[in-house]
DNA sequence: CAACTCCCGTGACATTAATCACCAAAGGGA
DNA sequence: TCCCTTTGGTGATTAATGTCACGGGAGTTG
């Protein structure tokens, strides 16, 4: 269980005041790792806040392709859930837990009451929405305008920062899943990479060394 | 020149009082047809309220690659502007007026004061890049998921509903370079669209019969 | 140990899209 | 009129990626 002090050091924006009110009507909820936050078609009824953990959020067509598209981290907001919430819509999103994750739900009632009331709030959820703005730009850039050797190394990149890890514990395949392309073609690019010196592919991970 | 009770029914959301507000404060500015609003690495100062005509917005990368994101209409705000102004960083971001154009200009230092003065503009913000979000992730999916025949369909349904025309005075030049491909194979899918009888090719122009 | 599963490597081939090389039609200006 | 630019059509070729088929190693389970 993670207190209140600590609270305030994850979400160092919101002032003191408003991390009572948060702390009385939010609720905590606990995810394992591998679970589903979200799935497509779900009605969205509460934001999401991060304590611990890690949320990978993905986009999902109608044929089974999926795309990844960016992290939830601790001291992060779902922007999409409010884009749901907020929009009482259904979108195609689909959000898993890929570390044990705890969170706080908040209704959707009480994000419109606190954004008019709490300044520091209404910040923190502008600026969420900006930071996943940029993030999915740059989504769209790597898709729109690189190949897919290049979009391997992004996400490599990507993995590597959001871990803090040099060894990325994940599968070919998995690879291939976010970025919507299959396994042979990222198990090429993969060994092209090894070959330039930029990784070693060990079993069930992949080193980097250098990107 | 829009007078204050048009700019009411352009902006229902914000309320009379706040629209007296944003006439006093917010500068006017006309942009004519074709003209460039933002380009690439440019420091925004200032947010971008449409009162009228069209605005493109496009994604360049370093290479001369272009990428069309979404058009802002009247009665629209450029959440990229917000984006960039709020966060004091420059973005590889175009703008373009495709028609005559008038915006009201607002500095960042009134946008920050007014979001936590006024309500209706907050909510104003909010709901901005919450549109803008699901616009982008609408074209993200056309891209990682669909080929370039299904991308240009879901270009030109777009077009259509945005001009409010079945006409759409465009060249496969155009095209091309907004879908970030090559005008050969615009027009080898437009040939393929008109021979299923979807559209009909003019010169200068592409009649949409039934997408 | 035998059978099975999961992860990965690799060659062959198909498909999609980009690129190159031309040509033709329409219209504008000298 | 004659040139010149813009727009668009088309075939040939190449590059990137997806798909299929198969095989092999490593771990797991009965």
């Amino acid at each position: 269980m993670i207190h209140e002090k600590h609270i305030n050091a994850i979400f160092p924006t919101l002032d003191a005041g408003f991390i009572e009110v948060l702390e009385s009507e939010a609720d905590r909820k606990h995810f394992e790792s591998g679970s589903i936050l979200i799935k497509p078609n779900q009605f969205i009824r509460s934001t999401i806040l991060v304590l611990e953990g890690l949320i990978k959020v993905y986009r999902q067509d109608d044929d089974g392709g999926e795309f990844f598209l960016y992290h939830i981290g601790p001291g992060q907001a779902c922007a999409l859930s409010m884009v749901c919430a907020m929009g009482a819509k259904t979108s195609q999103i689909s959000a898993q837990a890929v570390a044990d994750t705890e969170v706080m739900m908040i209704p959707i009632e009480k994000m419109e009451q606190w954004t008019s009331k709490y300044k520091s709030w209404n910040h923190f959820i502008i600026d969420s929405y900006r930071q996943r703005f940029e993030e999915l730009l740059q989504t769209l850039d790597s898709v729109a305008f690189r190949n897919m050797d290049e979009r391997l190394e992004f996400y490599l990149k990507r993995m590597q920062n959001k871990f803090q890890s040099n060894v990325l514990y994940i599968t070919h395949q998995q690879i291939a899943q976010d970025l919507n392309s299959s396994r042979e073609v990222i198990s090429r690019l993969l060994k092209k990479l090894s070959e330039r010196g930029n990784i070693i592919l060990h079993r069930f991970n992949i080193e980097i060394l250098k990107l």
